[in-house]
DNA sequence: GTCTATACGCCGATAGAC
DNA sequence: GTCTATCGGCGTATAGAC
């Protein structure tokens, strides 16, 4: 019988595991509150090295976050895309998702919403240049087009639609909405649909 | 006559010079990737020592600039209350304001938006707590209580009115919205407006 | 691919002369 | 209240054994 309360046998660290910790963290106290060692930590190995094993640097974190979690977001909104025609079913359902995903892994909206990528990453493409919303930006000019939607500039509706979504989610995530997400899904929808929507 | 290309003289620093060149600097390249170097140099001393004698330390520089701004816009939200009577016209007035700051003090607008205050001073208060942002949600309520504006949650109507408005500041300052702020400014308002607006 | 050990730069902050 | 000088420490990153 050994005691052995802090284990002996090395700890072997995915890929996988150091992002998903360090999602966890830097949406907690923002990237540059998060150092290598809190990482480290959060991952049970002894040293930062392992994580260099996989990772460049830190930076190399976030950025391969940031491509996988938009990456992950665009494929869903091809899929919803595909699943529905009309811009207001296709704009529903990622409202939906946004929703669920800042009720079941706030931290990925969290990271997406409140953290400056540029700030962090200069080279990187703010949100609206990526490839994830300007298809959402697409989905919207279609809407134009089909009469769905009023024919205002699709980057402006873009903006009034999301404008209302994304500061409901940001109020959810910090506490400032007391009640669960669930009970402004449907409100936030309904108003922002509407300050874009055909009379 | 002297050479003196690197003035010998002794550069007196004051508070106000502080602030302004930090405030510049943070909006510019965030928080974290400013140090008191950058600062230092912004202001022409030849070392951070003279900083430390108006601020305890780099994040008092950033509470100073938090609470002066937000006192101002505080101020400013009161003079507005003053002089006019309908919440229609308290809001739009608000919101010219907001649109002046982000051309004319773009900093300023970019400080209190991108700047998340919570990774810099986890204390602080966000900004739908402060005093200057009670302000307008009590205007929303009078709006509400005077039949300006449907009944609904006083913070979800600003949330919606705020929403738009903000992101749009935001995508003007970003630079994804190209032309000027003048002629996003009316029709973010009337998009804001009318998504509290009774019908 | 983890471990121990360590290098080292940068930055925040201080001491003390002027 | 600015200056020179310097310090301590943290955080990133690497070298090399196992």
């Amino acid at each position: 019988m050994t005691l052995d309360t802090e284990s002996t046998t090395k700890k072997v660290v995915t890929e996988d595991e150091i992002l998903v910790a360090s999602l966890k963290l830097f949406a907690e106290k923002g990237y540059f509150n998060t150092s290598l060692t809190d990482i480290k930590d959060a991952v049970e190995i002894k040293t930062s090295s392992g994580i260099y094993q996989h990772f460049k640097n830190k930076q190399a974190i976030a950025e391969a976050l940031y491509s996988n979690i938009l990456d992950s977001l665009s494929i869903s909104i091809d899929d919803i895309r595909r699943r529905n025609r009309k811009a207001s079913e296709q704009l529903r359902e990622i409202v939906d998702l946004l929703f669920k995903l800042t009720e079941q892994a706030p931290e990925i909206i969290q990271f997406l919403w409140v953290i400056n990528i540029k700030e962090i990453l200069p080279e990187e493409k703010s949100l609206i240049e990526t490839t994830a919303f300007n298809k959402i930006v697409q989905v919207i000019q279609n809407g134009i087009n089909d009469n769905e939607i009023r024919s205002i500039d699709s980057l402006l509706a873009y903006n009034y639609f999301f404008g209302i979504i994304s500061h409901t989610l940001g109020l959810i995530l910090s506490g400032d909405l007391e009640k669960n997400a669930e009970s402004y899904h449907a409100q936030a929808w309904m108003a922002a649909w509407q300050s874009i929507a055909k009379k």
